[in-house]
DNA sequence: CGACCATTTGATATGGATCAAGCGATGTGG
DNA sequence: CCACATCGCTTGATCCATATCAAATGGTCG
């Protein structure tokens, strides 16, 4: 389970782009929250940085809880997970990162969530190590790291609000999350199932389906397959999102 | 209803002892998690940072949602919620700061929660701006910056976690994260009600009254005063707390 | 076609919410 | 100094949203 096939791992010429995330993604939970999209595109940017390129099967696992935090990671095509497991099997998703978001730079040098891919990935790395000397010496990256950081903190405040909703509400902050996310116009293509769906929502796998085809007999959403849906009526939505 | 009481407006001869937050507040969520208390006695460091003062009552407001974020704030004495309302009046609250704890600081210029006094309470602060631009200059305050977020980025998550537990462990974590955070060797003076601690846990008073009275029938607890309360066993707490 | 896995749907159980009193401190005015 | 109002907390009775248990359906791949 949660084999890692490593493929390439050449150098990347300019680590510059490396941070460069597109833009801190926006999470859709309350009403008007779009914090400056400012140029992200410096962190990675000093020329010691390079990367290293790997990729993932399905549910291969990036890195584990409690493992040495060696480097940061950005998406470059797929999708990941972070997610922790508590003693009774129980498993929250703390967020999922999609191409262009970074992930796994923490305050410790230990890992205290789990990554792994939803579907195949590839993931660009620096080492943790020399993106926080450069840090240290480069204001602007500094700036960037900060940036990234606070975004998060955003992210997983926002996260928090949303376990407090109800289902409906919940199933709806993530349409729109995703659908923002994403932007494919008016249809989303999910990248991750129904469970890890309720692992992010802390709801079951049969509430979120359940909660799903009652957004569809309203005519809020239609589920196209079961992966890809269209939003019908963003509104209502936007509604239950509070 | 919540009215500020200003009370000093001096300067402070060296604002740098001002993010020198006593460490980042340790969350008692899940087992060993306990980063780096890290001097952090740099941020407000720079000389040109000077600070005010300010008391408020209990439930003053410190700063409401939506407002425009022109201070980073430090818990001088007392203590202070932050929380946000959804729209049909539920109340969640994010975090409660204690003396030595930094708030406040957001990546957008707008608050996108709101801040009181939980108790009366002094609160220093300082610009925005200054911090955020002394950080441009000085990479030393720069990672403070960084370092302090990102403590904040893991209790949001902590926080997040909690939310998919049960009463029991949702209670039992509150109060080994107060006991560590208050350091009152064996009994916990809460500066809080128990609508706040509610609203913190995504429970109801009642929940929480009940889950008290419950853990104290079992002498894991003993209620001493409903705001004082002694851990009796604190194993039990941590069991419960996965 | 058939096996497998993900998703949906159905029936029932339950933890915590809600509604509604009680109770014990604290404070106020007579 | 005591009656009484107030406020915060606890306790009780009932309800309901979501979990749990169980089965059916559908989609994918060999």
């Amino acid at each position: 389970m949660h084999t890692v096939t490593t493929a390439q791992e050449r150098r990347t010429v300019g680590a510059a782009a490396f941070l460069a995330a597109k833009a801190l993604a926006p999470v859709g939970v309350p009403s008007e929250r779009r914090v400056s999209p400012a140029a992200t595109h410096i962190l990675f940017g000093s020329p010691e940085l390079t990367g290293i390129t790997m990729t993932y099967d399905r549910n291969g696992e990036i890195y584990g809880e409690g493992e040495s935090a060696d480097y940061v990671y950005k998406v470059v095509s797929g999708a990941v997970r972070t997610y922790k497991v508590l003693n009774d099997g129980r498993r929250q998703i703390n967020a999922f990162y999609l191409p262009g978001d970074c992930f796994g730079l923490e305050l410790g040098d230990e890992h205290t969530w789990s990554a792994e891919a939803i579907v195949g990935a590839t993931i660009a790395m620096v080492k943790r190590s020399a993106v926080l000397s450069a840090s240290k010496r480069d204001g602007e990256v500094a700036r960037q790291l900060w940036s990234m950081t606070a975004g998060q903190l955003d992210e997983a405040r926002n996260h928090a609000l949303l376990l407090i909703k109800s289902a409906q509400e919940r199933v709806a902050a993530f349409l729109l999350e995703m659908s923002q996310r994403l932007a494919h116009s008016d249809s989303v293509e999910l990248p991750m199932g129904r469970q890890d769906i309720a692992d992010y929502l802390g709801l079951t796998i049969e509430t979120v389906s359940r909660t799903l085809t009652q957004l569809e007999n309203t005519r809020t959403i239609e589920l196209l397959t079961s992966r890809v849906i269209a939003l019908r009526n963003r509104s209502v939505l936007s509604r239950l999102n509070g």
